[in-house]
Parts: C-alpha cells; structure tokens; sequence
DNA sequence: TTTTATTTTTAAAAATATTTAAAAAGTATT
DNA sequence: AATACTTTTTAAATATTTTTAAAAATAAAA
C-alpha cells in the first residue's frame, strides 16, 4: 500500500480494521508533522501500547513508508531505532501562476525540493488555448522530472484574485461556470488538484518553511501590484466563506476619484500599491520632478523598477515615494493589528525588497496607530523565502491537505 | 463519579483505564454537543461496538450522568431506547458586569436557565473592595438558587476592555499585576473562573442560542457606547496572540483633534459610536437645532436616550443623526467583510435596538463599499437576545470550555 | 572492569473489545 | 392474525490489545 492510499479511507469496512487502518495513518502524520520518532515516543503519544505499535511501524517498514534510521543514544538503557517516513513515498507539485510568467516546483515528503523553475514565461489568458498550453507545461515538467507520476500526491496552483479552494472554481481567471476548475485541470494532467490565492499560499509557506517560528495568528501582507493579506488564525489558514478573505487592498479608505482594478473608488490600492506608485511617480515627473530613472518610450514602467530604484540607485524621488507610501501603509494595517491582535506580522511582496526602506516607516506608524497591548504582543518580520515562498506554499499545502482530510 | 470529574483527566492512569474514560467522555461530549441518541447512533460515530458502548452507557446511567428518556419510533423493528445528559447534573454560571449594573444568570447543561438576574446595580470601581463586594453578590447569588454549589461547574465573568482569558488578567478593571484576577475570584467563590470579553461573550451568545443558524465565520458588531467585535472563524471564537482582538472601535480612520478614550486621535469611535453620538447632539444643539429631548441639567444625557428619541419619539434630529452614523459605520465595516468574507454578520449592542433605523443605512453601505462576491456571501442579521446576550454567552463559554479542554 | 540502573525489545498471559450469531421486540404486509 | 422484515439487544466466540514480565542492550557508577 502506497502512501496516498494510506491516507485515504481504509478498504477494510470493518470496525477493527478502520482502527488499525487509523493506527497506522496516525503514525504517518506523527512521522510528517513532528519528524522522526522511536516506538516508545510513537506510543505515548499516539496512546497505544508498544507492541501494536511495534507491530503497525514493522507493516509500514515493509512497504515501504517507513525507514529505520538506525539507532539513537539516550540517557541509558537500551538504544532505540529511531524511524522517519521514506522522503521519496511521496511528492508534491506547486505552480504559482503570474500574468506572464509561471513558476512550478516539484518536492518530497519532507518539503525539499526535487527541482525548481522559476519564472517559466507564460502568458496568462482567459482562453481554453491558454489552459491548454498550461496544463501540457504542467506535464511536460513532470515528464521531465525524475519522479513516477504516481507517487506525485496532488498540485496546487495558485492564482491571484477570488479563488474557492473549496469548490474549485477561479473567478478572475480561467473561469467557467458550471464545471469547477480543478476538475477540468484534474483531467488534463491525471492528478488531484487544488487552487488556491496566490498571497494565501505565500503566507503558508512563510509559516511553514519561512520566516515563522511558533506564531499561531499571523497576517502575511502581499505588498505588490496590488495588495492582499493572508491571514492565519490558531495555526490554520483562514479563508471565510467561500474563500475570498484577506482583500484589504479593496478597503474603501479614501475619498479620491481614482477607480480601481474592482471597479470601485477609494480603494486602499488607489494610493498604496505597486500600480498607485507607478502613477505617483509619473504626477511627480508631470510636477518637475527629476529623477535618476529614464523612462523608455515604449516600455511599460513598473513598480519593480522604482523599488529598484529606491534600493540600487537610492534615487531620491523614489525613496521618497516609497517612504511615504510604507508610512501610509502602516497606518491602515494598524487597523488589522487592533482587529487581529496577532503573533505576527510578515511583510511579503515585492516592497519587502526594500527592506527598512519599507519596514521602519511601517513599524513607526504602527506603533503611532495600534493600541498598545496589541503593538508590544506583535513581531513585525520581512518575508524570507523570496520569489520561491508561493510555490513553496504550495506544495505545503497539497501536503498539508493530504494529512487532513477537512483541510480546505 | 459526577460530570465535573468524569470530563477532568482519568484517575485511573493505566492505558486501558484512559482509553476507557476517553470513551465516556465522548459518550457525554456526543449527547451534550448532539442532542439525545440511541445506543446505536452512538455506537457508529465513536467508532466502538455495540457492546462497548452499550456497557458504558449503562455506566453512566448508573452515576446518574446519563438518562434513558425512553423507546423511540423509528422505520421499523424494534424500538431503541434514547439517552440523554441528565439536565441537573452540572450548571453553568455566567455574570455580565457594567460600570453601574451586573446581571447574573445560572443554567443547566441544556442552557436552560434556571434564573436570571438582569441589571443588579453594582458600581464597578478599580478597587479591593469593589472586588469583594462583586464576589459577595456572585456568592449570595449561588447560596440562594436552588442549585448545590458541587453541582456548578465554573463561572465565566465578561468585563469590557483588554480581557486575557488564556492567562486570566483583565487590564481595564480589577487589574491586579502579579496574580491572574481569576485565581482571586476563584479563591472567593470556590469555583472555577473563566474571563472574557463582553463582546466576545456576546457573540458566542448569538452563536449557541441565537441568531446564528449554521454559519461558521462570524463578525459580531457591539455597537455600544463603544464599538468592538467579535470574531468566530470555523465556528470558533477567535482570540488572537493575548485575548486583545476586536478592537474595532480604534482603528485610526480619521483626521480629527478628537481625544479617544484610548488616548489616540481619529478612532472610529471618535465619529460612531454611543458616546460621539452623544456629543454629536450636543454639538447639533449648539448650531440651533431642535430636538424632542428634553436635556435635564443635572443628569447626564446617554447614547440610550438618542436612541430612544429615535425610535419611541420619532424625533428628526435623533433619527438623522443615527442614520448617518449607521451609513458611516457601514462604509467602515465593509473593510471587514473585504478582511473576512464571513457568512454572517450581526448588529449587537444597544444600537440594534433601532432596528431598520441601523441595518438599512449599514447594507445599503455595505453594498456600496464592499466586493460584490463578498457581499452576496454574506447574511445581516440583528441581535435578537437582547439584554440576556452577555449573560448566555457567558453560560455556554463555560459549557464549550468543560467539553473541550483546550478551549482558550 | 564489573556492577548497577535504565531503557528498549520481545514474548507470553491477561484483559478487553469486536464479531458473529441468535434472541427479542417491534413494524409492515399479506 | 400470521408472516416477513427491521432493528435493537444479549450472549458466546473470536480477535486484538494491553499487561506483565523477562531478555537484551547500553550508559553510568562503583
């Protein structure tokens, strides 16, 4: 019995085989959630006596899941094997898809990757041609990967804007109404699917392989093209009722003609975004402002190239704007600490590049706008797993599902 | 053994001991969480034979914890017998406290009461004896029910302001440094003490016995004096890192010079809520308007009284000003509903005692401000427990915290 | 180096739960 | 009213797990 099935539902209807059959799945989740184990440890904490247990891990040694690392040495006494799950029983696939560029990566049971591309050019569109040519990049990667596609457990894909990861439907790209899109995904390429928010997945991967220590509640702020939040609450991933939570760009916050992306007037993005920026700092130019960045003719600016700017030719008009920005920033996410009262905070997105440029007016304008108790409980922390943190989430996230079976 | 031991940690400390008391345990958890059940209901949802279950229940009904309430009818052969918890043989005390009232309820474990006290005056003070004197109403409240003191399981108190329930400190009122104010209570009454949040109480009120049909992910308004939130997220109240979440009523969303009661300028609180209404009115006098109110000198005009003058009076310059302040809190919390995606939202506190008054002018804003997806997700319900919500809510906390030991 | 204490592992015995089957107590149908 | 059919309950048989105890392995102490 292969790791997938293990996880799944036991063939054996029967009221002692469920038990045996969770028996053992617990010891896997053991072995995934907490690392490698003795039979002792497994048994006192699992609250089955050693010699099931014994008798459960020597079943999961013979086929395969399992592997005995050898002895460890303790305080005295007799030395004990100590077991871990094979790290190649089982993979995960991620994909974070960008407007014009995808990046995929393939890992193991224990999160390490197999391989990994970043920044595949792909232009995303809403076309069936499109979704096409995604799915055969999909699985052209796996071909190309060393791993047997069966032992892939499942992929999850992320993509920006409203996504049920319930459901399985995108609504801002590849929609389809009547089938879920998972389904149509799932059949291309022979693999459960799941999708999920690009910025959820980032936050997820901060938790599990980033910059997160134990921090249960947490808010991951995508500070990018545009900006979202994703939200951990008691070590879970929140998602509200149909998945659309953590869309704090769209607050109706000023009292500006600007329209946003979602149509609206007002909105946080209007004045704090990676696009407001880019218009910010073309009404700076427009007002005889100067500015050591040359504006090519043809190419679009973007937001990247003043973040860049700020960072690398420490031109002045952009550290201002960024500064300002960041500050304005700190401001309204004060309204989320006060709300949220969290473990931490974690700056992601493509701003956190700047590092203090960004960090320092936003922990002063927390610390001018949150309450106090609230202010002094939280850690305020840069993103550290860069442009990998969304494929990484990712593939946390299919492992993540795989161990529970409520897992949205 | 009674409910209280039987749901405590096993005395019997063998492994077949545990396993048999976790059994019982779920037996209780099953009929306090669920409702009645038959043997066999049980027997397929804990995942133990008929026997098993069969010789536990009959345990159970012999320490007087279980009660067999008798056949039932069902589709066919022979007629089960239906169990129940026994109604008398735990109870729950919850306590609101005010600045000048408290109420005071006890329920049996079906959250029915068995009394109720509402608006006890009681002048809250920072103070040894205020204390004393609060733990002296709670402990003559206990003496003269008719229920054994043995029988009452813990007591949750809910004050308003920073409230530490995990570790049990309240910063705003009896704010004691070194020791938690519910082992101090606790010391007094000679039971166990849970602390919460009033909003927080209240929204669990809604929850278990209220307005809450199925939904899972709930933002719960107290619109007040003050203005606050309750969180639930996967049907559970969510805390944060120490118990401080919520605090809507601060968020810094405006350029006033108007001094918070949390010392900050530009809080919500500052333009909606009980006590800026009342300074709205004030205000409105002053510039020569009319109002049906009569203003007595000596006593003080309260946000009660506006409301009041809006409803009973139909007074034109109360409902205009509560109009706008609704609309204005609408367009404020339709952040949230960005934020969260809930299923539900629920207009508690005094406020929603004007009905169509608030919710009209908060969902014609919602609309206008908030994503449609995330607006068409979400239900706007008004509180319907009234003045008993604190004192419910406080109830079933106690109830929820005795069932799951983990419960904050 | 030998002994002692500690801990894991293994094996047999004892306890406990599950299965299986039959009995009991009903309902629905002929 | 008798029969067939369901479902719960009880009882005996079977399976599994926990206990208990002894054996094996090793670190620390004498």
């Amino acid at each position: 019995m292969n790791l997938k099935d293990l996880l799944d539902v036991s063939k054996d209807n029967s009221l002692s085989g469920q038990k045996w059959h969770m028996l053992r799945q617990s010891i896997v989740k053991r072995l995934l959630s907490a690392g490698n184990a003795t039979i002792a440890e497994i048994s006192s904490e699992l609250q089955s006596s050693v010699p099931t247990v014994t008798k459960a891990v020597n079943e999961l040694l013979q086929e395969g899941n399992v592997v005995d690392m050898g002895k460890i040495t303790n305080s005295g006494g007799r030395r004990p094997s100590l077991y871990s799950i094979n790290p190649t029983c089982a993979f995960f696939l991620g994909v974070e898809v960008g407007r014009t560029h995808m990046s995929i990566g393939l890992q193991d049971i224990k999160n390490e990757f197999i391989s990994l591309d970043l920044r595949v050019p792909f232009a995303l569109k809403n076309s069936q041609e499109s979704l096409l040519e995604f799915c055969a990049l999909i699985n052209n990667y796996i071909e190309e990967s060393s791993v047997e596609k069966k032992l892939i457990v499942g992929i999850c894909i992320n993509f920006s804007g409203r996504i049920n990861s319930m459901e399985g439907f995108s609504y801002n790209y590849f929609f389809s109404e009547n089938r879920p899109l998972t389904e149509i995904i799932s059949e291309q390429l022979g693999l459960p699917v799941h999708l999920e928010n690009d910025t959820r997945a980032m936050a997820f991967g901060e938790y599990c392989e980033g910059v997160v220590d134990d921090e249960q509640n947490i808010i991951f702020l995508n500070y990018s093209w545009g900006v979202a939040i994703g939200i951990m609450t008691d070590g879970k991933l929140y998602y509200g009722k149909s998945g659309y939570s953590g869309e704090f760009g769209h607050s109706t916050l000023f009292e500006n003609e600007i329209i946003c992306q979602c149509g609206k007037l007002g909105c946080l993005e209007t004045e704090i975004s990676g696009w407001s920026l880019v218009r910010q700092f073309k009404e700076a130019l427009k007002e005889g402002k100067h500015s050591k960045i040359e504006l090519n003719e043809n190419e679009d600016l973007q937001h990247l190239d003043i973040i860049s700017g700020a960072i690398n030719l420490e031109d002045s008009l952009c550290i201002e704007l960024v500064t300002r920005q960041s500050e304005k920033m700190g401001r309204y996410l004060s309204i989320l600490l006060n709300i949220f009262n969290p473990d931490l905070l974690v700056i992601g997105g493509d701003f956190s590049q700047l590092g203090d440029f960004a960090l320092l007016p936003i922990q002063s304008a927390l610390k001018k706008h949150s309450l106090g108790l609230v202010n002094r409980d939280m850690k305020l922390k840069k993103s550290t797993l860069g442009h990998r943190v969304g494929v990484i989430g990712a593939c946390c996230i299919v492992k993540e599902k795989m161990l529970s079976p409520f897992f949205k």
